[in-house]
Order: structure tokens, then sequence, then C-alpha cells
DNA sequence: TCTGGGGTCCTAGGACCC
DNA sequence: TCTGGGGTCCTAGGACCC
């Protein structure tokens, strides 16, 4: 049996931990820049506050009902969200946990005896929330698309479940499928929902019925084919490996407001540069391919929101770098070869990727001493800024004005990674 | 005025090979 | 000049996730 382990409310629930008086106040967490909102309390879903709703839209509401709003503040969400999955791996055996996202991880429950499922999830609930004081709700099931179906129906029916249900009978299952719509089904987006519901699958049951040739066919081949296979309970979404290392590494923005000098766009560029090699460094990895993007603005359109298109370009580096300085050179002659003058953009962004290991971090004495000394450079740069201040140390082409830096006016203080901001009790 | 950031996997189609 | 049937590898773009 799989289980899908996730926080509730994640954000705000780090949020309220260091300030208790807002238990039972309406709460929200907004993306970077204050852009939307990315995180609710129940109490602010119970007002009607949208998920992923545009800030400015909802600001009425939020001032009408007196909701708690904050900037994210992902220093403490990183470090709230690593104590608990670390809860979760002393609780289970070795390998057992598969962090999925900052806040839900899937456990292979494979070693409980059926008859124990409900006690043992309640007592993994009840000891990431007594160690870490983030509450968790836990679905338990035959599939990870099952488990994610439980884990859903647990935190709906909260007075019911008390946000753990186990879903160990054909019986159990069948009355979950029947009320779950179909996009609210994992791997469903909107554009698969649209196109089922024409076809007059309305619920999780309806899809489970369908053969798979037909999901070969209509939903994205194996995609859809693995989807009906695992709400029959076969599974066919693997445990993986805890992926240690990522395949592409991006850093991108929203400017705080539109930018339309080339000068400043190198700044942003310098910046996020130096951002995505730190963390290419900090998995020992280095990248060959750089791509460079900036997203002009563009007069509101009526209709639904989307970014317009975005500029782009890519090098293949003639080796592969995890410095700073290699990998800034060509981040900014693409950016002159992108921008236009005349133009504003709103966003840009830089992408790694092709990254391999960085073997030569290890042998030290038989590399080419010229890499060896950016490789020193490099970590130098990267423990003082780790241990003192981030960006205490940059590079000069990342300037200093940064009139582009994005909106964060309500941030909390970062209570677990900063000593200068540790909780005080007076 | 103001709509996030960071990922993964899959497919189709082109280029190239024998 | 005509002409086959595979196969691999790469890239761009789509769809989805939180």
């Amino acid at each position: 049996m799989k289980a899908i382990i996730d926080c509730n409310s994640f954000y705000c629930s780090c949020e309220r931990l260091f300030q208790p008086a807002l238990a039972t106040r309406p709460v929200i967490v907004l993306s970077n820049n204050d852009g939307c909102i990315i995180s609710r309390s129940d109490e602010a879903k119970a007002l009607g506050v949208e998920m992923a709703g545009p800030y400015f839209k909802a600001k009425p509401l939020i001032l009408k009902h007196r909701v708690v709003t904050f900037s994210s503040n992902y220093n403490l969400y990183g470090d709230l969200s690593w104590r608990v999955m670390e809860t979760l791996r002393t609780l289970l055996p070795p390998g057992a946990v598969e962090v999925y996202s900052v806040d839900e991880c899937f456990a292979d429950l494979g070693h409980i005896p059926d008859e124990q499922l409900q006690s043992f999830s309640v007592y993994l609930k009840e000891t990431v929330e007594q160690w870490t004081g983030i509450n968790v709700s836990i679905g338990v099931a035959p599939t990870k698309v099952l488990s994610k179906i439980a884990n859903r129906l647990a935190k709906k029916h909260k007075a019911l479940t008390n946000c753990v249900l186990v879903l160990n009978t054909k019986r159990k299952i069948e009355q979950a499928l029947q009320k779950t719509a179909v996009e609210d089904i994992w791997g469903v987006g909107w554009q698969y929902a649209v196109k089922l519901r024409l076809y007059n699958i309305n619920n999780a049951l309806d899809l489970s019925r369908q053969n798979i040739e037909w999901a070969h066919r209509v939903m994205g081949g194996v995609v859809g084919v693995r989807l009906i296979r695992e709400l029959n309970g076969e599974e066919s979404i693997a445990m993986n490996e805890e992926r240690l290392t990522k395949k592409m590494i991006a850093t991108t923005r929203m400017f705080g407001t539109p930018v339309g000098t080339l000068a400043e766009i190198r700044e942003a560029i310098a910046t996020y540069t130096s951002k995505a090699a730190e963390k290419l460094r900090r998995q020992h990895g280095a990248a060959s391919v750089i791509s460079v993007f900036i997203v002009p603005k563009e007069p509101p359109q009526p209709g639904r929101f989307r970014h317009g298109p975005s500029v782009s370009s890519y090098v293949h580096l003639p080796q592969a770098s995890s410095s700073t300085n290699e990998l800034i050179k060509p981040a900014l002659e693409i950016t002159g070869q992108i921008f236009e003058h005349g133009m504003f953009y709103k966003k840009a962004g830089v992408v790694l990727s092709n990254i391999v290991p960085d073997t030569s971090i290890q042998g030290n004495l038989f590399t080419a001493p010229e890499p060896n000394k950016n490789r020193m450079l490099m970590s130098t740069i990267d423990n003082v800024n780790f241990s003192m201040r981030n960006d205490v140390v940059k590079f000069a082409a990342s300037g200093t004005t940064c009139n582009w830096k994005m909106r964060q006016e309500l941030r909390s203080p970062r209570y677990t990674t900063r000593w200068e901001e540790i909780c005080m009790v007076n």
C-alpha cells in the first residue's frame, strides 16, 4: 500500500507556527512579487478567497474580513519542510519515503499489515504534528493515484476522517472514485478534463471503466494508460528513488515594475545566473546548456489571463561548468541578442540544463589549475554567502541598484534559518 | 496599476544512419 | 536518375504537477 502525506495549507501553517495568535484567523500567503494567492487557511477558503487568484482582485474581500496576509518566505518553508520529511524518514524504513514536493511525500507502507494501516497512519500523523507543529493529512491506497484521491477526501471531510483515510477494500475504493470529479484526479489537468466531460466521463469511477486502447488514443499515450491502470488498483507509477540531482535548474522572476533598459535586464540576468549556479553547485553538478528568456509586457487582454510569449535563446558551452563567472558571460551575450530597445519587459529567467556530475570538484589533483581555481573561488563565495547573509559577495554584473527587484512587502522573519531573525519570547 | 516559480515526463517530427 | 524499411538521436513543445 502507498500513502501520501500532505501538509495542510502548508505555507499558512508555517506562518501560524510562529504566530499562534493567528490559529483561528483567516490567513493567506502570496506568491513572489505579491502577485497571486498560493496558500489559504481553511478560514480563508471559507470566505471564498480563491486559490491562485490574483491578489489585487481579492483585496477588497481580504480587507473586509481582515485576512492576515504574508509574502512568501521560502527560507522558512524550506526548513520546516525538511523537518517534516526527516520526521517521516525516522518513522519509516530506509528508502520508503519519496519526497514529492515541498509539502508532500509518498511513503511505501508495504511492511504494515492491512488491519494496522489505519492506526499506523494516525501514529504517523500525530508524531509529525507533535515533533514539527505542522498538521498533515494522510491518504492510503494500493496505488499513488488512488492514495491522492484518498488524501483529497480525507482533507475534504475533516470532521469525519480526522485527516486520515485508508482505502483498502474494493467497495471503499469505488465509493471514493464516485465522489471524485474528473478534474480532481491527479494527472487530469484543465484540458483533459474538458475532453473527458465531452465523452460524458464525469467522475473517477467513469474514467476507471474506460479501456486501455481508448486511453492511449485520447489521453496522451502512455500517460492515459498508466492513469487508468492506477485507478484500477494496478501499480503503474512506481515509487522513485529519492532524486538528488535535478535535470534542469531555473531561476526566473517577475520584475517589481516593468523594465526597459538593457543595463537593468543584464543586472537581473547576472543575478539569476548566480542563483542558478549556486543551486547547481549545491548538487555538485555542471551544466553545458544555458538559456535565457525575457517576457515583454503587453497591454492587458480581456478574458482569461495568460502571459504573453517569451523571447529566448540558448548556447551550448564548450565544456560543462558550474562557475558563476563562466556562466554569466554567455548569459549576458544572449541577453544582448534577444533584448529589443524601446520594449518593456515584465519577467526574465535563466535555465541551466544538460547537467552532468561535476567530477572535477573531487579530482583536484590531476585537473587543470584554471578550473580548479574557479571551483575554490566558488565554494568560498558559497560559504561566505551561506554563513553570513545572502549576496554579501556577488559579481559586479549583478549590479547594486536593483530597480527590478520583486515586491515582497509582507514577509515574516526567517525564524529558523537566520540568527538575527530568531523568534523572541518575552 | 497589480496574475508565481520551479520542475517532470511524453510525443511528434526532423536529421541522420545503414 | 530511379528506389525501402527500419532504426537512433535530438529538439521543441505540450501537458501536467505543486
